[in-house]
DNA sequence: TTGTAAGCGTTATCAT
DNA sequence: ATGATAACGCTTACAA
């Protein structure tokens, strides 16, 4: 439109800088990066130059050069699958935590048929460290790092860990708290509410511990338990429920771990006329905005996804800084908050 | 742990995979990119080793060369505004697209204080060309793109989007239409539940239009309407249900464009009895996974987030390709599917 | 059909 | 305190 769309068009290297600010370019560059002193009034005419036009350092070049993008690489499940509340507030706070280090973010979808897009980043050095969501007990994605040494940090962990960096939320013991909690209450018959069966056979880790914490809490207190596998959405949970309504008229207490589940089991107990907590309680594991937007509003432990993904970039740039230094953790287990979905059992 | 973590640790450029087959580096470059004939036996030759070796060309020294960094910006909307299921969709279709081009996507998000990852995207050239969302009726980053005379797309349009480029769902005449199919029903009082006065109040474009179309159809067809503001979350949405019921009693049909208050109002219309659609209709507009997901199923057009996404995309790669060409756009208005939502006035 | 060499915009190592 | 210059790994015009 006007003669603006122009303005910035100027050749805008660090060679015209130096040009003219009367100086050479590696003057320039040392006033930029500091590391090496400059005087104070040449410093300050480059300054007035780049101010004038607008410079900054072309990112290509300063990567070919240095060796790093000042970039990660965040690898997300595909499109196809809709990504859950949780996930998105990974991914959300990933993004701001590196935001916050001055680093871009490269998304990835992953699985489906996007390997080209990971392996552009793994081999065309793209990004100087990845985060991976999602992780399999068994994930080959993670074999493929490493192979590469490239510095990685998983949400979620593998079967076997050991020599990787990663986060992750305890859901062994979060669910075993829940049935603590419930058995606590008098409750003597209970049910896990879990993820689908689908993700159970792929190998997915926090299906996999959230039934081997329930089983073996529920053997501890000598309670009757039941795992129940249930799809990723409302319409799934809704149907779970009343089958186990319909089926298993006897449970008292529920624990799910599936959040996306949620609305429907809420839709089933307002159907079925359930009073909650007086004749069933529920309890899970879920993001406090799912919890708090539950009817009644959930007892549940709160994953804390902000301070996951701040930790998962803390813990890569940490990486990428000393590849060789022994690889940390951390396994979240975060309070159960009690709200208001558990109270004592019915009486018989 | 093993010894194959260093196996990808030799130098991997060029010239090396040049010596290893015994030609010169530029003959390696022609064999990758075809640009110049390449006799089979040599073509061969260099294959096998690039295979032995897993090369893939260094990203940055390309982009250097070539002056193009095969990879785009989304920007988004800052973490701490809940990304809604619509905005999700086009995050994932853009990178679902994206991947399918072989680009790949650098995330920023925008707004609250992240300019520095908006500037450095830019000025940085770090990408090629950028993809909007969120975009407002007045917007400083369209006008910060354009003078940096680099080639955008927005989801969405501004106040006065003559010259860009954008894909947008015309709220406007797809609001109009569920006024019109509710009149025909019979529908003499409707009200609109519309986004936040917040985003009204920041020329968010979706709410002004919506309004300003709701407002059109209702005095066309001589019926008395209301527009009612709404946040973006559950709870708000049962409120502002409620508070409908409990003041405008008179109203029968409700449309809405407001996806992430749907499953208060949803709850708000079960607590209160209300036969849907005997009693009350409604119609809006939703991403199809939240219609459906909605009881009983609902009346609306649904906006084709995968559709947008792709497109936007399309526009950007032809936008890059030819920055001088006319600037094109496309202004979506899906139908209507009718579900179970809408039916008959009530007789009085 | 293939090889040689220049140059993209930086940073870093020499000098001065 | 500053300037010239050599890389970084790639593409491509120019020679052969």
């Amino acid at each position: 439109m006007s003669e603006s769309i122009r303005l910035f068009e100027v050749e805008m290297n660090i060679g015209e800088i130096a040009r003219r600010a009367g100086v050479a370019r590696s003057t320039v560059s040392y006033a930029l990066s500091g590391r090496r002193p400059v005087s104070p009034a040449t410093k300050r005419r480059i300054q007035a130059v780049i101010d004038e036009i607008g410079y900054r350092p072309h990112a290509a070049a300063r990567a070919l050069k240095e060796g790093r993008t000042r970039a990660i690489g965040l690898v997300i499940p595909p499109a196809s699958l809709l990504l859950t509340d949780m996930q998105l507030g990974f991914v959300a706070s990933v993004v701001e935590a590196a935001a916050h280090a001055d680093l871009d973010v490269l998304l990835s979808p992953s699985g489906g048929d996007h390997d080209r897009s990971f392996e552009r980043l793994i081999s065309g050095r793209r990004v100087d460290g990845v985060i991976l969501m999602e992780i399999r007990l068994e994930d080959e994605r993670v074999t493929r790092l490493q192979q590469a040494g490239l510095p990685f940090v998983t949400i979620g962990h593998t079967a076997r860990p050991q020599g990787t960096c990663w986060v992750d939320v305890d859901y062994a013991t979060l669910v075993a708290r829940c049935v603590h909690h419930l058995a606590d209450l008098g409750h003597r018959t209970v049910a896990l509410i879990n993820r689908s069966t689908e993700l159970v056979a792929a190998g997915y880790g926090p299906a996999h511990r959230a039934q081997a914490g329930f089983a073996e809490a529920v053997r501890r207190r000598g309670l009757s338990g039941m795992n129940v596998p249930c799809a990723d959405n409302p319409a799934a949970g809704e149907e779970c429920f009343e089958q186990l309504r319909e089926r298993h008229g006897e449970i008292t207490g529920i624990v799910t771990v599936n959040e996306a589940a949620l609305p429907g089991i809420q839709r089933g107990i307002e159907r079925a006329g359930v009073a909650v907590p007086r004749e069933l309680s529920i309890a899970g594991v879920a993001a406090r905005h799912w919890a708090e937007g539950f009817r009644p509003q959930l007892t549940a432990a709160d994953v804390p996804t902000l301070e996951m993904g701040t930790h998962a970039v803390d813990l890569l740039l940490e990486r990428i800084a000393t590849p060789d230094g022994a690889p940390r953790h951390l396994l979240l287990a975060p309070p159960i908050s009690l709200r208001d979905s558990t109270g004592p059992a019915p009486a018989r």
